[in-house]
DNA sequence: GACCAGGAACCGA
DNA sequence: TCGGTTCATGGT
């Protein structure tokens, strides 16, 4: 077991956008899949093996000082204010790379609950099952890029992803074949390591974004979604074009974390759509 | 039935 | 480089 006291909320950080495996499990607390580890979540408390909690403690990166963040933020933006407290439990995930690409592929002009449903069906479709403690439920592991790349594409027709399946077939084939090395983007300046990324098909800017800040701990990076578009318009009146400019003037080297409280307080709220 | 969803590929200018 | 179109699917 691992504590979560300060700076998090559950909901806060599973129901912000960035990870689609974790579900409430009833009981108030959460269950979620990742590393091929299933755990529990429940008020503060990560709830796993003792032989997780390096990898827990990672995954929810807990050497990250979210006091410091928030209030420089808050200095730098005194507008973020009121969507830093109202997300203030979020905690940026360090997810696996590999399925942060394709997770985000997937989520390309997609819905939440979709893309939930998907990568759902592609885990219990191709992954493993994961022996677990848990009683409530199967549990299955992330398909490798291996296991994706031997398919053959009309299998991946069950998951319902529509023209994606495409796009999931080459960054399979890409990965596995060394033509992407994962291994080598944490090495790579962020610009280097999003051009890498831009090199599977369905991976544009803005999916490149998502995985760099959610899989990488590229803090300085900003996706740019519609929601991220309404909020900035809503709250400061500048058009698309200005937003990176003005963005990264404004937060600089911690622009991924104002990102993600900008996002979940314009969607929990609506911004922007009258 | 039109519109939308954490966009990107593709096309023509 | 830039703006418009198309792309599968499912929910509202």
């Amino acid at each position: 077991m691992i504590y979560l006291t300060q700076n998090f909320n559950d909901i806060h950080t599973f129901e912000c956008g960035q990870c689609f495996r974790w579900n409430p499990c009833g009981d108030g607390g959460y269950i979620g899949v990742a590393g091929g580890r299933v755990c529990r979540v429940f008020d503060g408390k990560v709830y796993c093996p003792d032989s997780d909690n390096g990898f827990w403690e990672s995954y929810f990166a807990l050497d990250e000082d979210y006091d410091s963040i928030k209030s420089e933020l808050e200095k730098r933006d005194p507008e973020l204010k009121k969507c830093i407290e109202y997300g203030g439990g979020i905690r940026i995930l360090h997810q696996d790379l590999w399925e942060t690409i394709i997770s985000f592929i997937i989520s390309a002009n997609n819905n939440i609950p979709r893309i939930k449903k998907i990568i759902e069906t592609l885990c219990r479709t191709f992954g493993d099952r994961i022996e677990s403690e848990e009683p409530a439920g199967e549990f299955y592991s992330f398909p490798t890029a291996d296991k994706i790349s031997a398919l053959d594409i009309s299998d991946l027709g069950c998951l319902r992803a529509g023209y994606r399946d495409k796009y999931i077939a080459d960054a399979a084939a890409k990965v596995s074949s060394g033509e992407v090395s994962l291994g080598a983007i944490p090495e790579m300046s962020t610009p280097d390591a999003k051009r890498e990324l831009m090199k599977i098909k369905g991976v544009g800017g803005k999916v490149a974004d998502c995985i760099l800040l959610f899989s990488c701990g590229r803090y300085e990076t900003f996706p740019k979604d519609v929601w991220i578009k309404r909020v900035v318009t809503e709250l400061y009146g500048i058009s698309e074009a200005q937003i990176d400019g003005f963005i990264n003037d404004k937060y600089g080297n911690l622009a991924g974390f104002a990102q993600q409280y900008l996002y979940f307080w314009a969607r929990d709220n609506k911004i922007g759509t009258k």
